[in-house]
DNA sequence: GTCTATAAAGCGATAGAC
DNA sequence: GTCTATCGCTTTATAGAC
């Protein structure tokens, strides 16, 4: 009942999801949480550790979907390809947690277009993401230079973050979004030759 | 020469480029257009009013660039395969002007995630965007169904501002960008089964 | 139209009581 | 640990002279 530090922390990633990194407020979070601004200075320091602390619980919140069942336990092994669009599709949900996340994700993105601090960490993360989205492609395919995957993953990659913004926009309905992707997942194995899955339905 | 309320805007375009929208403090656009905050708020009433201007200033620019030539006169008729590479291609160049206007971009439809206001006016220019893209396809491609062409140029439009974003974050070389749209635009072709042009490199 | 000076508001952060 | 009250800087916006 007493833990007002996880609540500040949930209430943060909501505040976060409805105003974005740079439009949180202090005073809004500790309203949302039904805490005192002080007691928010007093668990994290200041707004920049609060902002430190609340991206890696958003963070250790997707690792736990990204890699767990909805009741907790790591979920079944599936194969390559199945992962692999389970992984895509996975930030395209409408999960109050999920979109929270995107939202948080998206808003990291842009804020390091103009905050050279950011980017490192976001470098990294960009570069598991790929590599583990070629790996699994390559998991399928093991003949397939190694280039052409990653080629494959950040083209795939970076079409989920477009995909993304365009859904929380409100300019791309989920169901559509998630249609183009599984659709640009087709034609990326169709192009490497993997085409051991329903084949793309042809356009004429 | 005393056009200040010009210099005003190409100042705004400069400061939303350095900083972003929300990044953007009306002293500091002063000082870079070397003119009194009061002047900002004399020709253009509020912050509200500034940003408003400025981005429709950047689209007009950009109108500008992606419909003519470097020298102001409106571009030689292309094919319209070759037109489609050359729009998509248009926003992966490093050229200053078109710099700011795809960080300008970037950071509208970032903002608009957060700001219902600045929907409405990115939604149209959004399903314009596709639009064009799309009847460039059909042009190219009579017999394909529209539906199918609209997708198309979702997925190339999408991902064209997922790599946009990673360049300029610095996750991306340009060089890289635009191969992987190139390979992008003759991946949907093949797909469309119009692949009246260079077939893609084969991956084996 | 353009400036200098200043008011007014917003927001991060701290002091001190309980 | 948690609160109320307040400080001080930053930023938007206005007043009034030229």
């Amino acid at each position: 009942m007493k833990d007002r530090r996880k609540a500040i922390l949930e209430a943060a990633a909501r505040v976060i999801a409805r105003r974005g990194v740079r439009g949180l407020r202090v005073e809004e979070l500790a309203a949302e949480a039904r805490v005192s601004k002080a007691l928010v200075y007093y668990h994290f320091e200041d707004r920049a550790g609060l902002l430190r602390h609340t991206l890696e619980f958003i963070g250790d919140r997707a690792e736990r979907y990204t890699r767990r069942d909805p009741a907790g336990r790591p979920h079944e092994p599936v194969s390559p390809l199945r992962e692999l669009e389970r992984r895509l599709l996975l930030e395209l949900q409408d999960a109050p947690e999920v979109r929270e996340n995107s939202t948080a994700w998206g808003e990291l993105r842009a804020s390091a277009v103009f905050d050279p601090e950011l980017r490192e960490e976001l470098a990294q993360a960009g570069l598991d993401w790929v590599r583990e989205i070629a790996d699994l492609l390559g998991r399928a395919g093991p003949t397939v230079p190694d280039a052409a995957l990653v080629a494959s993953a950040e083209r795939l990659t970076a079409l989920l973050e477009g995909l993304s913004t365009r859904w929380l926009i409100g300019l791309l309905p989920l169901r559509h979004a998630r249609e183009l992707m599984r659709e640009a997942i087709a034609v990326e194995l169709e192009r490497l030759e993997l085409p051991d899955r329903p084949a793309v339905c042809t356009v004429r």
